[in-house]
DNA sequence: CCCTACATATCGTAC
DNA sequence: GTACGATGTGTAGGG
């Protein structure tokens, strides 16, 4: 539906938006958005599913429409299922209306995430310099997977943590991974290497301290390395 | 637009979406929307500003229409202005089709964000206790801003981290900074305090084992009192 | 059901 | 303009 409406939501926060010409979708599961003619794609107010929508016509309604909420031809009141947030909405003049049913959507298939990152580098682990090693992927340790351990060209123990945006959430990461490996005596001592596309100054800043190396990776550039040795065999 | 589509992105990542119905939104400035009839406000698959949309025919196309592509009535290819990141949607059947110029929107006025509690806090550190004081908010360091640093009735130094809501990551990120600000030799020793308008208990715990001391915000009694205060004026 | 980790995040703001 | 944290983050996977 594309209506003037007028917009308040009341959960987490509270939020208000004016009367104005907007986008208004109502999916199968009752879940509503509200969206405007620009911006990105998230919509300026919503309702997240499990809620349920309620539509009013002013006949319906005992009280008087006042002046401070004008005067509509709908008022829809989305409420949620758990939280109890609810939205509310004014709808003053109705431009457009149509419905569909679209059935269960097949689902999206995505390649190239982080998951890519690790096979590719495990698979050339020279991208990290010569004589590097793969020891394994997803080692196991009692507080989760190390994405890669390795050994360095002189035989020394290293735990690898890949990342696609390299923030201080994944030095961290890092950090309670290379505190457990070293309490093995067998691996220790075990450095600890940060990698990822992209490496935020402030994350560089805390694995330095931490004792860190860290390690950009290009996608790109390993995709080719890796369809190069395919094309030997 | 409704209509029976398939769609391929081709940008940080690669996707691709099998044919089925879903909605299509081309906004204002370009950018394209395909969103299913179930989940919450995500589309699918976007593209986000700034972006170009052309649209071709087949009678358009010298090409034929292979039985991979299947056939179409309108192939649409998005291309990112800066990334260079592209979004192809082949429209195999239209079920509906509208358009609006809706205009510029008013914009959302949001209330209750961290935002207003860091500066509820820092106008009321009587909060916290007689005798509290601000130095500064958002004080600065190499891993990022403190949110409030304050000195104690004592005089000792305190850091403090606000959160709408304490989880553990918070008291990680006060734990970097009071380690941070205890080298110092001006500042130290620092104490450590975790404020939020609901703290959960695994917070609760390990900022306990940290040292650190926990307060509960109740932003309407913080924003009465500023209430309060601005009617003295 | 809760917790964890990832994401084409988007958005505002301070520097 | 860039960097950074916050978000009504959403979402999928595992215990």
């Amino acid at each position: 539906m594309v209506a003037e409406c007028s917009v308040d939501y009341t959960g987490r926060l509270t939020a208000h938006l004016p009367r104005a010409p907007r986008l208004l979708i109502v999916k199968a599961d009752g879940s509503v958005l509200v969206h405007s003619d620009g911006g990105s794609y998230k919509p300026l107010n919503w309702m997240a599913p499990p809620c349920t929508l309620r539509v009013a016509l002013p006949e319906d309604d005992g009280r008087a429409q006042d002046a401070e909420d004008g005067d509509w031809v709908e008022e829809w009141t989305v409420t949620h299922g758990k939280t109890g947030d609810t939205l509310r909405v004014q709808v003053h003049e109705i431009l457009s209306d149509t419905s569909h049913e679209l059935g269960v959507d097949p689902g999206l298939i995505k390649d190239g995430v982080e998951a890519h990152l690790q096979a590719l580098l495990a698979d050339n682990m020279d991208a990290l310099g010569d004589g590097w090693s793969l020891v394994r992927r997803e080692y196991p340790t009692a507080i989760g997977p190390v994405d890669i351990l390795a050994r360095d060209p002189e035989g020394g123990c290293v735990a690898i943590e890949i990342k696609r945006r390299g923030e201080i959430d994944g030095v961290e990461q890092l950090t309670r991974y290379v505190d457990l490996l070293n309490r093995d005596p067998l691996l220790a001592p075990v450095r600890g290497v940060f990698a990822a596309q992209v490496i935020k100054p402030q994350a560089k800043t805390l694995a330095g301290d931490r004792g860190f190396d860290c390690v950009t990776l290009d996608y790109d550039e390993l995709r080719g390395i890796d369809d190069k040795e395919a094309r030997l065999f």
